[in-house]
This record gives C-alpha cells, structure tokens and sequence, in this order.
DNA sequence: GTCTATAGGCTGATAGAC
DNA sequence: GTCTATCAGCCTATAGAC
C-alpha cells in the first residue's frame, strides 16, 4: 500500500521531498487509522514509509501537521466529490442515491478514510482543526437538504433529516471502518462468509434507502 | 457520571474495594472511549475515579486488565440481552425489530460502549482478548439467521445477511459513538438540530429495516 | 487496601554534521 | 533534504510504608 520513495534511499543528496512527504501520508494513514493518534508512533510511520524519523518534522513539523495534513488533503477531495449534487435538478431519491454513490466512493478511494474520521467523530474531534469542522458540518446540510426536499415533493415519507443522515453515514463509515476486523473474523474461520465487495454495498445501502425511505402506498 | 467512592477518601483503614473497582471502571470507561487505548492515560484514569493511581495495577493488575474488565462486563450483558430472540416463533421482521430494540437498549444503558466497541473494531480486535470474539461472532450469526429466516419465509426479500448486519450495527453504533462530536457540533452552531433523543432513533431504524428489507408487491 | 516514591522504558522533538 | 545522536518529558508499573 505505501510506496516507499525509491529515489530518497541511500543517505547522500539526490532525493525527492515530494515522495519522502506522499511515503510519509500514505504510512501515516493506515497507522493513524489502524491504532489511532497515540497509538501510531512516529517510529514506526517513518519506518513503514522507509524514510528516517527525523523527516515528520521537517516536512510536517511534528506529528500533528502530519495529522493535519491527511485531512487536509481528504477534505478538499470531498468538497470536490460532493459538488453538483445539491445543484441537480432530479428528485430526492436520486439525489440521495448519487450521495450514498459519492460518499462510498470516496472510501473505496481512500480505504483508510473512515477510520480516520470515526476515530476523530469518536473523540468530538479533539485532534482535527475547526476549520475542517465546517466541511462536515456542509456534508450534514447536504443530507438534510436533500431529506427535506424528498418530504416535500412527496418522495420521502416524513422522515427526519438528521436521523437518515445518522443511517446514511452510520452503515456506510462503518462498513469500511469494520474493514480490519472482519478480514479476521474472516480468516480465523469465525464467521463463515466470503469478503464482501464493497460496491455492492453502496449498491445495497442504496436500494435499502430508497425503500425504506418511500412514502406509505395509499391504494 | 463517574461516582467517586465516598468510603475510599482519605487514607488509612476502612473502604470499600468493590466501590474503588467500580469507581475505576466507569471513568476507564468514559477515557477510554473517548481517548482510546493509549490516549487514556492511567492518571487521568485515577483522578476521575477518585482513587490513587496505583489502584489500577492492584485490582486489575495493570490498564489492559482494566480494559479487559469493561469487555468482561458488557459482553456478558449483551449475552443476556439477546438470549431468548433467536428462539421466539415470530416473523422476521419482528425478529429484527427486536434485536434492534436489545442492541439499541444496551447502547442506551452503556452510553459509552459503542465508542469502545468502535475502537476495537477499528483496530482490529487489538487489545481484547480472543474469547470476546466469539460473542462478537454470534451476534451476526444471530442477524444472519434472522435474515435467512425473513427471506426464506417471504417477510424479506433476497438480501445479503453480512450486508443487513452491516447497516444494522452501522447506523446503530455511529449513531451513539458519534454523540461527542454531534454535541459538540450542536454546542458550536455548526449544525442547527435539536440534541435527538436516543429512543426515537432506535425506532426510526426498526422502521427503515421493516420498510427497506421488505419483499417487493406483486400487486 | 491504600498511598508515596521511584525506577525504567518509551516517545517526540531537535541540534548539528553531511 | 537527509541522517545520527541525544535530551527532556511522560507514562506504566511496583516496592515498600502504613
């Protein structure tokens, strides 16, 4: 998973800061979320991303720049990711649809997202800066904005904006964040199914949704 | 939230040893869920409860017998909370409702467990012992069955078990693992919500599963 | 059972050579 | 930009007094 900057091996000149600093996000990553921000030593991200510790200060000043600097690099990827769907003019179960589509997508992208963020959901964001509360804070109003206008129009039963997006975020961060722990349920033989694709799922929470969010038939 | 043993106070004779044990499992709980693993901290640990630090090693032989302890207490709980479900001669559906009603209840009465639980699905099952993995593992062979039952007998359509497991304790554990980061978000007029009550929620996700996983009319 | 004092390991950060 | 060496602070665990 992390590419380990070939260029900056042997101590010497010739390097490439670029790929000593993406070597130490993408190692950085998947410790943070696999043990948290305490849990993940700078040891052993350094280690992992074959560059030498010294080089978190450096290019991130510590290991909190380096934190920051993951969400820094995911939230403007989801600001991006998210664009267009409020702006469509289709109905709310569509919108909804194209929503649970981007928002899964981004995980299937960054598989380490989720626990990253979960982590800092867990925790009341002690470890992000504010300013990347706001983004989130959007991601609700997106929700919310979609679920009332579905109520609306009639596509959605009356429903509540912030309990669906509770589901919504809920089963799919999950998903991805349960990831490590059901690959070895998996082997350990304990529950006998095979790994799930993770486009089905977004396919699945998708349709569960769409009905489950239907207004009552009245014939 | 943390109820400081009034009789373990000063030093010297007379105090309670079960109400110190308590005392320290209850502010483990909340720091661990909030901080996780290694961000709670043994002093922090013992200064909430009101006990001397080294309480810890004494009657939990150390912070991971501390952190057992919480996994020993719960999980027998929820043994319990789900006894009795599998056997009922019901639908399915209301099978479900029911499971959703327990697991929903023991998050209402445990408001810090799904922050622990979270944690250690994060990582993998890091730092729980592997005798608690096979509780885990029933708990999604009960939905299995449940789901098999519903779409063997027409109360649900063909859905995937793991999936249905997966928005199940999704949307469920989010919702309260992410009640730090919500109220803060609430506290700060990021977002412009009513503080949900936790019981509504649990009915609003009975009612999307009833509705979502229901077989499509031939009418 | 509880408390104090302390040992010992680990961790994050940085000065300075290259 | 990168690396080595090192330091100061923190954290867990425990020995021993009460």
């Amino acid at each position: 998973m992390v590419r380990i900057p070939e260029v900056a091996k042997r101590n010497g000149r010739e390097r490439d800061p670029a790929a000593t600093r993406e070597a130490l996000i993408d190692a950085a990553t998947e410790l943070f979320a696999e043990r948290g921000f305490d849990g993940a030593k700078i040891d052993a991200i350094a280690s992992r991303a074959g560059v030498n510790r010294a080089m978190v200060s450096y290019h991130f000043s510590g290991k909190k720049g380096l934190y920051a600097a993951i969400f820094e690099r995911d939230i403007a990827e989801i600001r991006q990711e998210f664009e267009g769907i409020d702006a469509a003019v289709v109905p709310a179960d569509e919108k909804l649809r194209r929503f649970v589509a981007a928002f899964g997508g981004h995980h299937i992208r960054r598989p380490y997202w989720s626990a990253m963020m979960l982590r800092e959901v867990l925790s009341g964001g002690r470890h992000i800066e504010p300013k990347f509360l706001e983004t989130l804070a959007r991601i609700f109003a997106l929700v919310q904005k979609i679920v009332e206008q579905g109520v609306r129009e009639g596509t959605f039963r009356p429903v509540d904006p912030l309990f669906t997006h509770h589901t919504v975020a809920g089963c799919i961060v999950f998903f991805f964040a349960a990831r490590p722990f059901r690959e070895r349920m998996i082997a350990e033989g304990r529950v006998n199914v095979p790994t799930p694709d993770p486009a089905q799922f977004i396919a699945h929470v998708q349709e569960l949704l769409t009905r489950g969010l239907a207004p009552t038939k009245e014939s």
